[in-house]
DNA sequence: CTCATAGTGGACACCGTATGTCCACTAACT
DNA sequence: AGTTAGTGGACATACGGTGTCCACTATGAG
């Protein structure tokens, strides 16, 4: 089970809007500050705007802004924009195939899928539960206050 | 992020070895019983077998058992078994590269990897809680027996 | 008003990995 | 001895993540 690198570039570009709290970052910038192919990072970005996250503001001087405060979007929530929502556990229903589908009477879900799913909502809550704010909050004065000079 | 479909055949067939009891069960049956392409399946048991998880019986009358009793196995050892133990996220340092790079000294990991991280561990404690035991504790008793019955 | 800038939507190519197959070999039971 | 069943590894295939490109639209600047 593997996470799309697309989710670490968005969650870093995330953070650079939410310092720059309002003023629009072009795709391009962001590719040349973290070094990523371009056409790919706005691809990236335009999910996260398609999803509510970001939002875009056209023509010159236009560029991406966070559609909320940081406080407000969570990590689940670019998780979500990038990746999509689709459980990581699919449940194919394999006790239906085959002679074990003939077996009896399937009462609702199997306790397979529903002890995965179980344990990806623990994992989903905990990227609830914490915000954009937060990485900020853990990260140091300088990186940010450099991130914003580089930038503006 | 998707995990493959190895890991619901690999868990269906640890909670039928389970209510085997010991008694060991071939590939070829378990993938007549699922519906599954029986070499395919066979390589998901030998990925079970070299982590510990299952043990196997050569020869005739032979087949495949669970290494320890099932109480003992749980979910996230079969998803390791199966899926390696490599983390989802996977951080590449993008802070390192580009310009971004320049920004400062590096403080140990990045506030995005340690989040990410994080939730990940709550999602393997989740599937550390559980184990194959339980699952057959949350099965009707009908589809055990008629298992059974069915691959002996 | 015109031009340059920047995002939009979609199609397309590439490539690594999950999926799936196969075979010669070994071990064990009858 | 012969049959059964797992082993180890190489191999083939399909699919989705990764990455590119282009014609188009919207916006601000001069």
């Amino acid at each position: 089970m593997r996470m799309g690198k697309g989710v670490e570039a968005a969650l870093h570009c995330c953070l650079v809007m939410h310092w720059l709290d309002g003023r629009p970052v072009t795709s391009a910038q962001l590719a040349e500050f973290f070094d990523l192919p371009p056409a790919y990072l706005q691809k990236t970005l335009r999910a996260l705007v398609a999803d509510g996250v970001a939002e875009a503001v056209r023509g010159q001087s236009g560029g991406f802004t966070l559609a909320r405060s940081g406080a407000s979007i969570s990590l689940m929530d670019v998780v979500a924009a990038v990746e999509g929502r689709e459980p990581a556990f699919h449940c194919e229903e394999i006790r239906l195939a085959g002679r074990s589908g003939t077996l009896g009477p399937r009462s609702g879900q199997c306790a397979i899928a529903h002890a995965m799913n179980r344990a990806e909502l623990t994992y989903r809550a905990a990227l609830a539960a914490q915000s954009i704010a937060d990485l900020a909050d853990q990260t140091g004065p300088g990186v940010r206050a450099r991130t914003i000079a580089a930038l503006t």
